[in-house]
DNA sequence: CTATTAAAAATAATCGATTATCTGTCAATG
DNA sequence: CATTGACAGATAATCGATTATTTTTAATAG
């Protein structure tokens, strides 16, 4: 439960976005990578929510033993992302609409509050962060043809609210909002969305780094508030479309 | 992430203070069995916060093989009482004075919130079980020199404290909770607090209860808040007081 | 004397096999 | 016909041994 400073770090890639508590040292071991692609392979949809984790299979298709295997879904039970019941295995967390609004409910309160503490104590660097997440976020395409662009533009966009953040000095609410995120960013993954018509996901993006900077407390919330809410009601209609309760 | 009706339950034991994502039906596993004994072992400071755990010793300790005593070890990292690092093993979760002020602060944002949730929501059900467990809690005396009763009470008191929010309808929210509340305990067991003359705790906890099921939002909010607040500031003076920082 | 490297010891990670538990099927019973 | 119980197959949990990595120690060069 630490490492409040990732932010200042060079590109991301999937497996730095490690949850709190683990930690990867680049040299992985075999459970880390494990829950690297695990947890790829259910925020992406590729293991539908809700099925059960075979854990013979898995071990099959992952060509591993059972031991890092439970090790690997350890880690994403702490990520919110697996089930597990004593006895009777692993099970991909369910989706459903209650979650997504619980997700959206508690982000707009926990992300928010984290940009307020962060525009009360954040320093320069904090600022100088948010600025070139929010650059290297507008310069990257979003093109739903193509897979690898959306990879990187959910690690880029995922950077971009992370760092928006850390300037709080508050690790443990760094790490739960880290987990919102995530659990957040798979039902847009899930489905595949692109921002719908009205909306200007770029120029919200700006809004907010520019009233955190700018230290306009008020403003940046609020925006962000929007922000949070405005994805929050787009993917409750696509589930909806989809039918899921 | 579910079962946000535990609160309903007959009288605890430490046992079923398991947190989300893992589940024991009282048929317990070798890994759930560890994960309680581990976390009693850690709360109550017979484990020194900072040291690092040998898992060799550890095995021989508990007389198990490797694999159980990971899958315990892994759930107390998604309780944060453990830190975990490649190659590098386990180490029980250091205390510091900035770590229980961000505890302190979460507990006042989000149980204040989760509180102000269920008084807006929570049904009859919830305000009988805040009478009942405000009862119990009440009816049992903390006596210092008896460690039992120390544990009866804090079991009764950290069961009381999420019933009060249990209605909020929101597992995740309850889990977060959950979470501060047992790191926050552990402050309070390492130091054997009892708690300082110029606070009338059982009270306190009567005027939070009446005032929630009265659903007078503003009060209740206001005192549960005062108390989380009460209860750091006392922590921290002992911390002060041992010289840690 | 300090810094660097090599070997040895300690420790963590993984494996393959074994044991325990659960789940579904089907027959026997009321 | 529904219910119970025993069996068999599937699955999860655990073990003991092996392999990989880190840490410590010792030796050597500068």
């Amino acid at each position: 439960m630490n490492s409040a400073d990732d932010s200042a770090s060079a590109p991301m890639t999937d497996e730095e976005t490690a949850s709190a508590g683990f930690s990867d040292d680049g040299k992985n071991t075999m459970g880390s990578q494990l829950a690297s692609r695990l947890r790829e392979a259910i925020i992406s949809g590729e293991l539908e929510a809700g099925s059960k984790i075979n854990l013979d299979k898995a071990r099959r298709t992952f060509n591993v033993s059972l031991s890092p295997l439970r090790e690997g879904l350890a880690r994403l039970i702490s990520d919110g992302l697996v089930e597990f019941q004593d006895n009777r295995g692993y099970r991909v967390a369910p989706i459903s609409l209650a979650n997504l609004e619980e997700i959206t409910t508690l982000r707009e309160e926990l992300e928010v509050f984290a940009l307020r503490e962060s525009m009360r104590i954040g320093d320069v660097e904090w600022e100088g962060n948010i600025m070139r997440s929010l650059h290297r976020l507008n310069r990257t395409e979003r093109d739903a043809s193509r897979p690898e662009t959306l990879e990187q533009w959910e690690a880029l966009h995922r950077e971009f609210h992370l760092t928006l953040i850390s300037g709080c000095g508050k690790p443990l609410l760094l790490h739960f909002c880290g987990l919102l995120l995530n659990l957040n960013d798979r039902y847009r993954r899930v489905f595949l969305i692109r921002t719908s018509g009205d909306r200007n996901v770029g120029q919200e993006h700006s809004e907010i780094a520019q009233g955190a900077v700018a230290r306009d407390i008020e403003y940046a919330c609020e925006k962000l508030r929007q922000h949070i809410h405005r994805t929050g009601t787009n993917l409750r209609n696509h589930l909806a479309t989809k039918g899921i309760v």
